[in-house]
DNA sequence: GAAAAAGGTTATAGTTGGTGGAAAGTTTTT
DNA sequence: AAAAACTTTCCACCAACTATAACCTTTTTC
């Protein structure tokens, strides 16, 4: 099939796996006209990729684990350690959200949100450092 | 002041300050040598910016805020609805990742984590579309 | 059958928020 | 005087795409 349809198949866009293809991802087939031709198990692979960027792997790390989906002797101890590693990243990554909307979230209880120019946001981001963050 | 010392006390590194420089966002004068010279106006800017970047907003959003932070004539309520408007987008992000997070954690649970192959992860993966988030 | 629309190809550049390095000039330290 | 430290500009790179251009092939429409 065409560039088209795998790309409605997997919900990737054409674009988007033009650039996997680029980085070595998934490598089609060529067809005598020059297009590319996916079979389903390249559709399988880019669907796989779709859904490891879905829970926020980078394309490193979904380049592991499409290996790993390759390899009938993976141990799944490998894809675990991998997961909670990411998971790691994304608990580290939800704490410095969580800071930093309880310090916007403090600063904006003490703006009186009016007309005036006097605002307790702007004093707290102009502060000499260091920053308090909640 | 030279760059590096309007760097240590912005808390920003002399490349970034550049950077920010060349996208109009403090414009420091120049000595004889052609050296940067900044007052300390433009190390309270770079600081202010240097915050605002602490709690998540773009440059544009910056950019925006330190508007508001020299104009004595702003309206408090400008500043807040920056900020809340702000917040929204902090708290998108982290429902989207609390929801990877979830996903991540609900097939590892599956897996075994063990020496075979069998493994949920993968298969979870790998399955057709739609992917289920948690 | 011809024209237009839709899809495909490559290559290049832009996005965000910086960071790294080269090559050269200036200032400070030894 | 030499060496180290600092500054200058400019260009290239990172992730993960997205956009555009210029051109080619296939399909649809009249």
């Amino acid at each position: 099939m065409n560039i088209g349809q795998a790309a409605e198949r997997s919900g990737l866009n054409s674009k988007t796996i033009r650039y996997y293809e680029s980085l070595g991802l998934v490598e089609p087939d060529r067809a005598e006209n020059g297009y590319r031709d996916y079979t389903s198990d390249d559709v399988a692979r880019l669907r796989f990729l779709q859904h490891c960027r879905a829970v926020g792997f980078n394309l490193d790390e979904c380049r592991e684990l499409l290996a790993l989906y390759e390899d009938p002797n993976r141990r799944s101890a490998e894809v675990k350690a991998l997961v909670m590693s990411h998971v790691a990243q994304v608990e580290a990554q939800l704490e410095q959200l969580e800071t930093m909307r309880g310090t916007l979230l403090s600063m904006a209880e003490q703006c009186p949100g009016d007309d005036h120019a006097d605002c307790a946001i702007i004093d707290n981001l102009a502060q000499p450092m260091p920053f308090k963050l909640v």
